[in-house]
RNA sequence: GCGGAUGUGGUGGAAUGGUAGACACGUCAGACUCAAAAUCUGAUGCGCGCAAGUGUGUAACGGUUCAAGUCCGUUCAUCCGCACCA
């Protein structure tokens, strides 16, 4: 029998147009039906799109296809992340204007993702940049700042003095500027903040809700927020002229009868008194000669500055303690200050041999006794027993730490208090592509925000780069303004928000697409969200998801509806690799550039010898990357869509090969031949009894195997399933080609299943099944227990533990009967020959172990 | 340094404590063909054996169990996160 291929090109085009035309993927308006919210992280326009993006959206597009025909109404939307630098670093690259750069990236990538079928509901699209979304943006910086959630402080940032402009950490790159080359410099910067840190705790301990998250992540969050329990306790302090006191925080205020010595951050207020000191200038310049790699400073040797202070202890009268400024203490940590025990800190131990300090042991190990207990070059950190303790000894440190808190706050000395490693948010950049942040500067001096019905503050589109640093800093006019209210001179602020916060609240404006007097709308929101399923990167385990989860719930305080947490389901995708390509004299090549000739590779222009390396994940830098369109237009979405959902577990990095893309495109046209040759069957006489409860059987197996893989994001195994499916089908065919309509029954079935991976063909092969369009919405079959029995099974003999036979019987025979049949078997007999069954153990319809004597 | 994850054929990977290697790629053999491609059939962890079989095998070592890739302990390797956080 002579079939047409499956011609991806035609056909594939004719269901987008026809899914495009038919609103097929619409959200309903129907809110009685059960909602699915569907979100893959969108993506920054910055090109075109790239295999993690097919990989990202194919994987959320197959859980929204089966939610839907699951009978849920399903809200799958699409955006675009769209303000940030690149599009600024094009304008001056190219010289275009970085919203034109933007909307034409939007443009090719919007038409690159309907290449790939997704069913998304495109009514529904926001862009970040456009005004319609950061009108509600600024609207919310209103409100936040209203709430006492926002507020402007000095801190200091990473300056390029060559660009003029504030760059991100990722941005510096050994200390220098990545585009100017430049050494950066810290500088002092008034800058605008979000109070995530009121939210500390309770980020914190609601991450235990979030029960549909990856445990990673929720324990990177964990490590992120850094909440320690402790104690924060006054020191008097006194030099030769006068008296002060010192609050430092601990998260062992057990160990204070082992404190024998004070430390505090370079920085810390105290300092002041030594600003002139020649040798303390000369000890704060080599701290911060070690720079500021992480690493530098983790492997730096302690070392400090004594001070002419000395600290009373709180508890031993007359006992004096020296005070240093010491290298490893943090100014924006705790209180900048601590004290040190030796004995159960190694950072204070290393420190305390350096300066001969007293290291004295208060907690007693359980297999150690007190006389021999020594602390050698290792401080002890575990639990114990305290000792040296005056009033705490005998305890142990738990109950020490609460004992020693209450006789702080007794006596007024201390107080229990928990801190947080998170820091205030930080947003404003010194850049134009990204959201005005709505703030006036007046005359006067007064900070004041802009009114809501002066919304938006419109970025201006005239402006130049020619300049270094930010254009609406230069613009001639935009920034000058006068106040509406009282009618002074007034100044815009000219720093935009950092676009973490677009991308913070755009799953909620997706549920209110249209509206335009808010940026979400009650109703929709308390219909809508939470997000059921948010699949992305694991790269943003901890930025982006952690300030969704804040600026939820802060935008939705004291409203009708608090959003407590925004994503239910988080989903964390693998990478796509490729393999990397090498000249000798070190060159990246793309992998179309590489030809193979009598099992060498070439560079296809040069001629240059090319080294295959290791598969990396894809990245523009090392051009082992492959171009999602041009495959789509060789091989077909379906075939595209199936290879990044096949082999690899989602969660795992997938390796890209070109064989595994062509056994792709096989297994579609085998589909599509398999279809073609049911549907040309003549022969109308009925399959026999047993074939047709084969084929039965078959399906229902396939659909109880499809459904649980799915849910279980196991797209993998569902892959082998449909393989064995058609492998097995494609036997029974080839033997029995009669009785079309049942194998059309069968097919249909295994078409629903096959729909969420592979749309454009399963919907093809419906059609020319049913003469029917209407594939999309069916229902996702249900299986049937009772077809789950198999008749026969392989019912496995060991012999201590290892297989020696396998007996074919039909179920629910008597455990007798099945020992005397196997001892029957020859293989088993000779090895229980001469030997005494010591236990026999059966598993139903699984095994049956004979433990024997040796 | 601290925390976490992972380790299974030539490769990607399957396997509610119960037949290890499903499924796919690759390789080999065969069919079809003048030939090739495509397609189809079969074989494929390693050792011994003509075969039936049998020994061995899930990073290494040890333990629990009738039974361990799976549970527990120690070690090694790789990857990821945090990094002087008091």
């Amino acid at each position: 029998m002579l079939v047409e291929k499956f011609n991806h090109t035609v056909i594939e085009k004719k269901w987008r147009s026809y899914w495009d035309t038919n609103n097929v993927f619409k959200t309903s308006q129907d809110r009685t039906k059960k909602k699915f919210y569907c979100l893959e992280m969108f993506p920054y326009p910055s090109g075109k799109i790239h295999m993690g993006h097919v990989r990202n959206y194919t994987l959320g597009d197959v859980i929204a296809n089966f939610k839907r025909l699951n009978g849920f109404n399903v809200l799958h939307p699409m955006g675009w992340d769209s303000f940030g630098m690149p599009a600024e670093n094009a304008a001056i690259q190219n010289k275009l204007h970085p919203k034109q750069w933007t909307l034409n990236n939007i443009e090719t990538m919007k038409s690159q993702l309907k290449l790939l079928g997704f069913s998304i509901d495109w009514d529904r699209e926001i862009s970040t940049c456009d005004k319609s979304y950061y009108k509600h943006q600024q609207k919310f910086f209103i409100d936040l700042y209203k709430k006492g959630l926002v507020y402007k402080k000095e801190s200091s940032v990473n300056w390029d003095p060559v660009d003029n402009t504030v760059l991100a950490n990722e941005q510096v790159i050994d200390g220098k500027g990545w585009r100017s080359g430049a050494d950066v410099i810290q500088k002092k910067l008034s800058q605008w903040f979000f109070k995530i840190t009121k939210f500390a705790d309770e980020l914190n301990n609601s991450l235990e809700s979030l029960n549909a998250w990856p445990e990673k992540v929720k324990l990177m969050q964990k490590n992120w927020i850094g909440k320690s329990i402790g104690c924060e306790i006054q020191f008097s302090l006194s030099d030769s002229a006068k008296k002060e006191t010192l609050k430092i925080f601990t998260t062992r205020p057990d160990t204070i009868f082992g404190a024998s010595f004070i430390a505090l951050a370079i920085d810390h207020p105290l300092s002041k008194k030594y600003e002139k000191s020649a040798e303390f200038i000369s000890f704060k310049e080599q701290c911060y000669k070690i720079g500021n790699t992480d690493e530098a400073i983790a492997k730096t040797e302690k070392f400090g500055f004594k001070t002419d202070y000395e600290a009373e202890h709180p508890f031993i009268t007359n006992k004096k303690i020296p005070v240093y400024f010491a290298n490893f203490v943090l100014m924006d940590y705790g209180t900048g200050a601590i004290f040190g025990c030796p004995a159960h800190d190694q950072r204070d131990l290393d420190f305390a041999r350096k300066y001969n300090l007293e290291v004295l042991p208060v907690i007693l190990p359980s297999d150690q006794n007190e006389k021999d207990f020594e602390i050698k070059n290792e401080a002890y950190v575990e639990n114990g027993t305290l000792i040296n303790s005056d009033f705490l000894n005998g305890m142990t440190v738990e109950q020490a730490k609460s004992t020693v808190i209450k006789k702080f706050e007794d006596s007024k000395k201390g107080l229990g208090k928990t801190t947080f490693r998170l820091r205030d948010w930080g947003i404003s950049r010194q850049r134009y592509w990204g959201c005005p942040i709505p703030i006036l500067y007046r005359e006067d001096g007064s900070v004041v925000p802009v009114r809501e019905q002066d919304l938006p503050i419109e970025l201006p589109e005239d402006i130049s780069f020619d300049k270094p640093g930010n254009p609406l800093e230069h613009h001639p006019t935009w920034k000058f303004t006068t106040c509406p209210e009282t009618g002074q001179k007034a100044i815009r602020e000219t720093d935009t928000l950092d676009t973490f916060v677009d991308s913070s609240w755009y799953f909620l404006r997706f549920c209110s697409s249209d509206n335009d007097k808010a940026g979400y709308a009650t109703d929709d929101a308390k219909y809508w969200m939470p997000v059921d399923q948010y699949i992305g990167g694991v790269e943003h385990a901890i930025l982006h998801l952690l300030y969704s989860r804040f600026f939820s719930r802060a935008i939705s305080l004291d409203t009708e509806f608090v959003v407590t947490e925004p994503f239910t389901g988080l989903f964390t995708q693998g990478m796509v690799c490729h393999k990397t390509f090498k000249t000798e004299d070190g060159q990246w090549v793309y992998p179309e550039d590489v030809v193979e000739e009598n099992n060498q590779t070439f560079e296809k222009n040069t001629k240059k010898r090319v080294i295959i390396g290791p598969s990396e994940s894809m990245s523009k830098s090392k051009k082992n990357v492959i171009d999602p369109q041009s495959v789509i237009e060789m091989y077909g979405a379906d075939a595209v869509r199936w290879f990044v959902l096949s082999d690899s577990p989602p969660e795992r990095d997938i390796q890209w090969s070109d064989e595994g893309i062509s056994g792709s495109y096989k297994f579609v046209q085998k589909v599509w031949n398999i279809s073609e040759k049911i549907n040309s069957i003549q022969e109308k006489k009925e399959l026999v009894h047993e074939v047709q409860n084969d084929l039965d059987k078959l399906i229902n197996k396939l659909i109880k195997d499809i459904t649980y893989n799915i849910e279980h994001f196991h797209f993998n195994v569902a892959v082998a399933k449909f393989y064995e499916f058609i492998n097995a089908l494609s036997k029974i065919l080839s033997d029995n080609e009669i009785d079309k309509e049942k194998y059309q029954s069968i097919f249909k079935q295994f078409l629903i299943l096959i729909y969420p991976f592979l749309p454009h063909l399963a919907s093809e092969c419906w059609e020319k099944i049913t003469k029917e369009q209407n594939l999309h919405c069916q229902n996702w079959p249900v299986f049937d227990e009772k077809l789950l029995i198999v008749e026969e099974i392989n019912l496995v003999i060991q012999i201590n533990g290892k297989k020696r036979a396998i007996l074919l019987v039909k179920p629910d025979i008597s455990e007798e009967n099945l020992f005397n049949m196997s001892l029957d078997l020859d293989n088993v007999k000779k090895f229980t020959e001469n030997k005494t069954i010591l236990k026999k153990i059966y598993v139903k319809n699984k095994l049956i172990n004979f433990v024997v004597t040796e």
